[in-house]
RNA sequence: GCUGAAGUGGUGGAAUUGGUAGACACGUUGGACUUAAAAUCCAAUGGACAGAAAUGUCCGUGCGGGUUCAAGUCCCGCCUUCAGUACCA
């Protein structure tokens, strides 16, 4: 073979792998162990695009260069295979999903493959396997047995709670639960019936039911998102929504938000992501402070960051929904707090969100009492108050807030001054640490870090309040009314949830007759047939024989789509245990990601819910570390280039399109927005210059033209373009002067819609999976989103072309190396080489080193190196980056085993020593120039040589140099 | 509004973290080979000016300042773009 014959050499070595298991992993090993992983795909009926793989590569890259370090490396693929669009799919068409997943994972599969990673397949997870989800819904019943010990930070087994219970009740009790539990002792807990313990114990476990709001259209038998409704009916067939309490799943994660906080600092990943994170969890320290509510007995709570301005509140606002609204409202006033509360309701989310400049609100005629001063305080409710945040309740400062104090004005509420020497007459003061404190007694003269101290003493001293932190965190509603998701291994007795026992593990999802919520508004899992559970038997029966004796219903409800992400990575470890989610030594021995790659798009989502079941599972026990990921590195999205055509065409008449340069030159940009009048003039006058046509009144618009018609120099096949559609067959293009027609581009996301997908198979297929891949990387950054662009690949592949034929010296272009000893020259480079790539690929800047091997490339051609000393680890530094070419070389140079278990080569700095080098120096900008030294010379003895040189004398004759610089290798300074 | 990232040739992007800016590649131009094309190879390619030429000089990393012998890199102030987030008390 003298030809670089890449779709042979491919299939040939993904073969070899395939049968020699070649990246199979071993749960033991005398090597270090390492762990690279991708965010699993959610194989989606489309396909991969050129994007997807970007991270895959990556880390592939670095997978085998670890491997070629001694690393004992782990490096899995699975699917993420429950979801939406599959069960959407499963709607419209009435295939079962599990099919069409089934479908679309082999395609998925078979794209994979053609790149060849070096996946070990032998661990494959997907999470909508029974034998997979099995642990997802073990996980579910850990979080259901567990609370959670604010004494002790952690976790613990809800046993333990229920002997607290028994023998002191609830009251001594630190732990995450529902606001609204109840003090008790153990007299009174002993008292309580079974239901109402079990009651009780579902407020204090990390998943527990809850009361959710959501949108229920009837209509069309599904919840929908706030942005699906418009004006109170769903935006598509305008049917009426209705609010409708659910009971619903939650995790409390809110009870990790500190600990989610603190572990970030001990994990390697991109400050950005890091900080979505903080913001998402949204700390803030402040105090809660207790307002007594005038003429009555309740009182009202809030939460504030500045505890230091209490004697600048003049009014109090309350969330419309607050609980206490309709309690205190004055007969006075009802009406009119009604009709706001109606009115507010009624606003989407959406709405309330767009219009945050309109200040609304409405007095309850009702006050509180001012903890300090005793002095009365309207309370009002607005709509600026979030009735989700906090405790829904505020205390105004207008002096210091600027909503407050837009509040006050708008309403004509007193805006005391606290701020010594600070003009509020224009707005509110919020700068905290630029103030003194003044008319609020006991704070005056006080900035606000000692005020806040202070005043939150004397909160606590009264009873009034106390130090608080607070968390924007929310818990995560954990219930979807959806078919294909993981079941809940949950039935009920009596209303309340029962876990099946464990050992009857997975509870797999029945069949259902559509895909569809039921008509009365139960999810899909409504219209199975048999989805009861027997007690008795252990086992699923059919509904009919729900008896509440021995046979109970089970939950309707699937788990949402981060369940099965958040612990597949611990799966990997050990994934067919049948006994455990991994044996203790698969965990032990793996501990965890020392390598994560994926989008930045997961970082409130699974990136989070991932940390926190971890966290959890480590608290009980089951995970020996407390971080899933270790280091994490976001891939920027590949971008497709879009081709649009300009399209003008008359109604009922065929389309005439205009070549990209003579619009552009005919400013026909610029007509769009003018007059109709001028419009017409414009086009007939080009249509009599083209001799076409007119129609009699023209329409204008750009059309997407699919990419694949399109060459490197933007222009159409015209043919394939009028045969992609009907309406375009007979359609008329005005040309350029030399007859091409050129499209437009613009980079938009990757999407089937916008005809921009480019198929890495037919990537794979014209240059070849090596090429792909190392022109993935040489695009730019990894991090970094860029638009994707065939027409550079050209010399990527070219590149390896030419590293071909460095091998293929002989004649005819027979392969051939020789035994003679490897010139200097050629050592050199490749020790620069080794050097420049392992910094490269430590540093994760996979582009440049595309470029170190290009260089190298060029000079052993140049050098007409064709020794065995340097072509052999030159094959091995490549591999990583094209590991099919590199194979082929590898078995050529005469090796048995796959050069996936070859050492990298090892850095020798001797090679990079010369004799001697030419410096260039420079004189303060203005003389320049080189002198050759030996390069073994110590700092001072260049700067005594150059001090010695004659051009060095002349020009500092009768001056006295200041200070000579001098660095070795690089340049040497002097300034006269 | 807030937070974060980034602005370098015609294009994608390098620059050893303060030390010859523009590596490498695409594109473009010219040349070799060929009946021709493709492929391949060679050369030139930031701008301006001077020179027959080798070469030299000046300008140049979004804009305006500053520190330094030396700034794409550090500091201050702007502008622009992208991403995330948004009445968070």
């Amino acid at each position: 073979m003298s030809k670089y014959d890449f779709n042979k050499i491919e299939d040939k070595w993904q073969e070899y792998w395939a049968k020699n298991q070649t990246f199979q992993a071993k749960n033991n090993s005398e090597k270090p162990k390492y762990y690279v992983l991708d965010m699993f795909p959610y194989p989606s009926g489309a396909g991969l695009h050129v994007g997807h793989p970007l991270g895959y590569i990556a880390s592939d890259i670095y997978a085998r260069y670890k491997r070629h370090k001694g690393f004992n490396v782990l490096h899995p693929q699975g699917y993420d295979s429950f979801g939406l669009p599959a069960e959407q799919y499963a709607i419209q068409t009435g295939q079962h999903p599990k099919k069409t997943t089934k479908e679309n994972i082999a395609r998925y599969r078979e794209q994979l493959d053609k790149i060849g990673f070096s996946f070990d397949w032998s661990r494959q997870v997907r999470t909508s396997d029974p034998e997979y989800y099995k642990w997802t819904q073990w996980i579910f019943m850990q979080l259901f047995e567990s609370w959670y010990d604010y004494e002790a930070d952690k976790a613990k087994p809800i046993s333990e709670l229920e002997e607290i219970f028994t023998s002191e009740g609830n009251t001594t009790v630190n732990a995450a639960c529902d606001s609204d539990v109840e003090p008790f002792s153990s007299e009174d807990w002993n008292a309580f019936s079974s239901e109402k313990q079990q009651e009780i114990l579902l407020q204090y476990r990390l998943t527990y039911l809850a009361e959710t709001e959501v949108n229920w259209c009837p209509q069309l038998g599904t919840v929908l998102a706030n942005d699906e409704i418009v004006n109170g009916v769903s935006e598509r067939g305008g049917y009426p929504v209705v609010r409708k309490k659910m009971k619903q799943w939650s995790m409390r994660i809110t009870a990790y938000a500190q600990r989610l906080l603190d572990g970030l600092d001990g994990i390697d990943w991109p400050q950005p992501l890091k900080d979505s994170q903080t913001n998402w969890i949204g700390r803030s320290e402040g105090a809660s402070v207790t307002f007594n509510v005038k003429d009555c007995k309740e009182t009202i709570e809030v939460f504030t960051t500045r505890p230091d301005t209490i004697f600048g509140v003049s009014f109090m606002t309350l969330a419309p929904e607050h609980d206490l609204v309709s309690k205190i409202t004055t007969d006075a006033q009802k009406a009119e707090v009604e009709a706001y509360i109606e009115a507010t309701a009624k606003r989407s989310e959406r709405e309330r969100m767009a219009d945050v400049k309109t200040i609304s609100g409405v007095f309850t005629g009702a006050y509180a009492e001012h903890p300090f001063s005793g002095e009365s305080i309207p309370i009002w409710i607005g709509d600026y108050v979030l009735a989700g945040y906090g405790t829904g309740a505020v205390m105004s400062v207008p002096c210091g807030d600027q909503r407050d104090y837009d509040f006050a004005r708008n309403f004509d509420i007193p805006i005391p001054n606290i701020f010594e020497g600070i003009d509020i007459s224009e707005g509110a003061f919020a700068d905290k640490d630029k103030t003194i404190i003044t008319n609020s007694d006991f704070l005056n003269g006080l900035q606000y870090k000692a005020a806040t101290n202070k005043v939150i003493e004397a909160l606590e001293q009264k009873g009034a309040g106390k130090g608080k932190i607070n968390y924007r965190l929310r818990d995560a509603v954990f219930s979807r009314q959806r078919y294909w998701g993981e079941p809940f291994p949950v039935y009920y007795k009596n209303g309340l949830p029962q876990l099946i026992d464990e050992k009857h593990l997975p509870l797999t999802l029945p069949e259902v007759s559509a895909y569809l919520p039921t008509e009365d508004g139960e999810p899909p899992l409504g219209r199975a047939d048999v989805w009861a559970w027997d007690t008795q038997k252990n086992e699923v029966v059919a509904n009919d024989n729900v008896d509440n004796e021995t046979v109970f219903p089970l939950e309707l409800n699937t788990m949402p789509g981060w369940a099965g992400s958040s612990c597949y990575m611990f799966r990997y470890m050990d994934p067919k245990n049948d006994d455990a989610l991994a044996s203790q030594e698969a965990m032990d021995y793996w501990q965890n990601v020392d390598l994560y790659v994926g989008g930045s798009e997961h970082a409130t989502g699974h990136l989070l819910y991932s940390r926190f079941w971890v966290k959890f599972l480590h608290d009980r026990g089951v995970l020996p570390v407390e971080e899933p990921f270790k280091k994490l590195i976001n891939q920027g999205m590949i971008l497709g280039e879009s081709a649009f055509v300009y399209q003008v065409s008359a109604k009922n008449a065929p389309s005439i399109f205009i070549s990209k340069n003579i619009y552009d030159k005919e400013e026909l940009n610029q007509q769009k927005t003018g007059n109709r009048g001028s419009l017409y003039e414009t086009y007939s006058k080009i249509f009599d210059k083209y001799n076409l046509n007119k129609p009699v009144s023209f329409v204008h618009f750009n059309t997407h033209a699919d990419v694949s018609f399109v060459n490197t120099s933007n222009e159409l096949d015209i043919e394939a373009f009028k045969n992609w559609r009907p309406e375009f067959k007979d359609a008329e293009f005005i040309t350029e002067e030399d007859g091409t027609f050129k499209v437009s581009r613009e980079v938009e996301k990757m999407s089937k819609s916008k005809y921009n997908v480019v198929n890495p198979d037919v990537i794979c297929e014209d240059y070849g999976a090596d090429t792909l891949r190392m022109y993935e990387m040489f695009l730019g950054p990894l991090e970094q989103a860029k638009p994707w662009n065939t027409a550079g690949i050209s010399g990527v592949h070219n590149f390896l072309k030419k590293l071909w034929k460095l091998y293929h010296t002989g004649a005819e272009g027979s392969f051939k190396v020789t035994d003679d000893s490897a010139s200097k020259d050629s050592l050199k480079t490749l020790h620069k080489t080794i050097k420049k790539v392992e910094e490269d690929i430590e540093n994760f800047s996979f582009n440049t080193s595309v470029s170190t091997f290009m260089i190298a490339v060029n000079e052993l051609t140049a050098q007409k190196c064709t020794s065995r000393d340097v072509l052999k680890p030159l094959a091995v530094l490549i591999s990583p980056y094209a590991p099919h070419i590199s194979e082929e070389l590898w078995s050529l140079l005469g090796h048995k085993e796959s050069i996936a278990t070859a050492t990298f080569p090892k850095f020798e700095e001797k090679h990079l020593v010369e004799s001697s080098k030419e410096y260039p120096i420079s004189f303060n900008g203005k003389m320049r120039f080189t002198l050759e030294l030996p390069l073994d010379m110590s700092k001072d003895e260049i700067e005594s040589a150059v001090m010695a040189h004659e051009k060095t004398a002349h020009y500092l004759e009768g001056r006295t140099p200041k200070k000579v610089i001098v660095v070795p290798g690089k340049i040497v300074n002097i300034v006269g």
